[in-house]
RNA sequence: CGAGAUGUAGCGCAGUUGGUAGCGCAUGCGGUUCGGGACCGUGAGGCCGUGGGUUCAAAUCCCGCCAUCUCGACCA
């Protein structure tokens, strides 16, 4: 490929707002160019990253026994009220009418086609276990896209869906299904990068397991302990929290504290720690059954945990609505409806002489002693993890940080197969429906998760195996004509050896050429000049770490070959 | 959806107390340079997001709308 003709620009100015290395680099190189929000034309470069990506995750489904399909992207209403999804997903299912007047949508995910497809198809146990799986356009109507392409409205992902006649057998597909997620991670090039057990939410499913490519820059936070490799999402993750000593208890209190509602206003105006306070925190549930959670004052509610103690969807409840004293409300003598819900946290137990609301307005209570006043509450975990918390397993100091979902795996159950009445016949005869897995990954946001793992301050360090091209080559004097002949006779050469080449065909300066060399992110740059004509060698410098190497001109196809095939091996071995 | 901000040339930005728009980069042409974003000369490129209002006069002041960004809520 030759530069002049390549379409796209390189910028030298940050776009405005970009705030991520891989939005900004990704910009500035001339890889992607935003249409709407959250949705990104990809220009040549990125397209061809975009398709090595597609390629190895090809590979490894078909190593695991997938058949690649295509669903479509608009769908009928009906097919979506099968699975009772058309009513149950709000805005971000994005919907419309055709022009008969028919209710459509487009897809967001392809559970309820794949029970389709398969539903008409796969009526015996013996054509089990089977997977299907598309690289295909998804389109979420996510209320605030963000990060380039690291969360965006529309984008191309990986689905797969697979069809089990036991959970038995769901198991062991879903660990050929993990083994082939870390290997594709691999492959394109990731290095740091996890799992994560995660929450499955409310409805349904068991396992679930998250990849995150560990990074400041992520949206979700994960919470990891370096001892002995435990792992959690801070959805579902656990901390040990520091024990509360015991002291002498003493007499409760009332004491007055006026308008200091919040933990931090009775803290200052009490002068002590939030640790030796309780709080509650209000919501209610789907049927407006009130949901009280009390924690210690220095922890925070995991509304997740709390949602599946309550068995119910939560929200923030309006305490009015209850004739509760916002920011009085205490542990004690508390008043509340009969088919209301309380909660403790552990956080609390063995606590002594705390200060908790006092349940009427202006009051908080003190000296609270949980041994004393909350006999015969049971304790559950209901609190975000947080700095200090020690590992569950090992009891080593956590360590909480961010990571980006490079991709999910989980066990769907029969979800979708009860709800559509997908049935097939089992080995004694009788009819049943199939369990289900289903594997996610967005080839748009693995693409930037890459150049925001290894890009540096120069710009995109491509690894070979999904670079556009594996060598950038730059003729440096393209003006001086033992150059211009000797580059596009090499230019040439390397493209017939089937060597991938961006050739910078530009009269331009040096500057200019290396700089966007750089920024471009090829894994290999090669450079002539007058110079190294004169001593009969090419200038090859690797991207990643700058090493560079002089190559006599005659060797230099079998030396480029060489220098990719063994890249392409280390990174995949 | 809540909070904050921004819309002026392809990109990044300036624009005074209201007087019909400029800078840098990129870009066309001519020339001199040229191994780390060269220089000189000369062009082209703007419905100042959009609709209304105030005014003799609006990029500038007022109101609505739209778009975009950041933080948060949400995220099958």
């Amino acid at each position: 490929m030759k530069l002049s003709k390549l379409v796209g620009e390189r910028l030298k100015e940050v776009p405005n707002g970009a705030i991520l290395k891989s939005h900004i680099y990704l910009i500035r190189a001339g890889y992607i160019k935003q249409v709407s929000t959250g949705i990104f034309s990809m220009l040549p470069p990125a397209q061809r990253v975009s398709e090595k990506i597609q390629n190895i995750i090809r590979e490894e489904m078909n190593k695991i026994d997938g058949q690649e399909v295509l669903f479509p992207v608009v769908m009928p209403r009906e097919l979506w009220e099968m699975s009772g999804r058309y009513n149950s997903i709000q805005e971000e299912l994005l919907r419309f009418k055709d022009r008969s007047g028919h209710d459509m949508l487009l897809g967001m995910t392809h559970e309820e086609a794949a029970v389709h497809m398969a539903m008409n198809t796969i009526k015996s146990h013996e054509q089990l276990p089977c997977m299907i799986y598309q690289i295909q356009t998804k389109y979420r109507d996510e209320a605030r896209p963000r990060g380039g392409l690291i969360r965006v409205r529309e984008f191309l992902m990986k689905d797969a869906y697979s069809f089990h006649t036991s959970q038995e057998d769901l198991d062991n597909y879903y660990k050929k299904a993990y083994d082939a997620y870390n290997r594709i991670y691999k492959r394109i090039g990731l290095k740091n990068f996890i799992s994560v057990r995660s929450d499955s939410g409310i409805m349904g499913g068991k396992v679930a397991d998250e990849f995150m490519l560990v990074t400041d820059a992520g949206e979700d936070r994960l919470v990891l302990c370096d001892k002995c490799g435990y792992k959690a999402n801070m959805e579902v993750a656990e901390g040990k929290k520091e024990e509360n000593t015991l002291k002498e208890v003493q007499e409760i209190e009332e004491v007055f504290t006026g308008n200091a509602k919040t933990i931090e206003e009775v803290c200052h105006f009490l002068e002590i720690d939030p640790s030796n306070t309780v709080k509650a925190v209000c919501y209610v549930t789907e049927d407006d059954k009130l949901v009280v959670a009390f924690l210690r004052g220095d922890y925070d509610v995991n509304e997740k945990k709390l949602a599946k103690l309550a068995k119910s969807e939560i929200k923030v409840a309006d305490t009015d609505k209850f004739n509760l004293v916002a920011g009085n409300i205490g542990c004690v003598n508390l008043e509340v409806p009969e088919d209301a819900m309380v909660f403790y946290d552990t956080s609390i137990m063995g606590l002594e002489n705390f200060v908790t609301g006092a349940n009427k307005e202006d009051y908080h209570i003190r000296n609270v002693s949980a041994s004393r006043d909350l006999k015969d509450v049971t304790f559950n975990d209901i609190a975000l993890v947080k700095e200090g918390d020690r590992c569950p397993v090992c009891g080593e100091k956590l360590r909480l940080t961010r990571g980006i979902e490079i991709g999910n795996i989980f066990q769907l159950g029969t979800k979708y197969t009860k709800s559509m009445g997908m049935k097939v016949s089992m080995p004694d005869g009788s009819m049943s429906e199939p369990i289900m897995g289903c594997y996610g990954i967005g080839i748009g946001r693995a693409l930037a998760s890459v150049v925001e793992e290894k890009a540096d301050d120069k710009g995109i360090v491509w690894p070979m195996t999904i670079a556009p091209w594996h060598v950038h080559f730059c003729p440096l004097r393209l003006d001086d004509e033992n150059v211009e002949a000797v580059a596009y006779e090499l230019y040439k050469k390397m493209e017939d050896a089937g060597i991938e080449v961006l050739f910078d065909d530009r009269k331009v300066s040096a500057g200019v050429k290396l700089t966007d060399s750089e920024l471009m992110g090829m894994p290999i740059r090669v450079v002539i000049s007058p110079k190294t004509m004169a001593n009969g060698v090419a200038e090859v410098t690797m991207r990643e770490n700058g090493e560079t190497n002089f190559i006599p001109l005659s060797d230099l196809l079998s030396e480029l070959k060489i220098m990719i095939a063994d890249e392409i091996e280390e990174i995949e071995k």
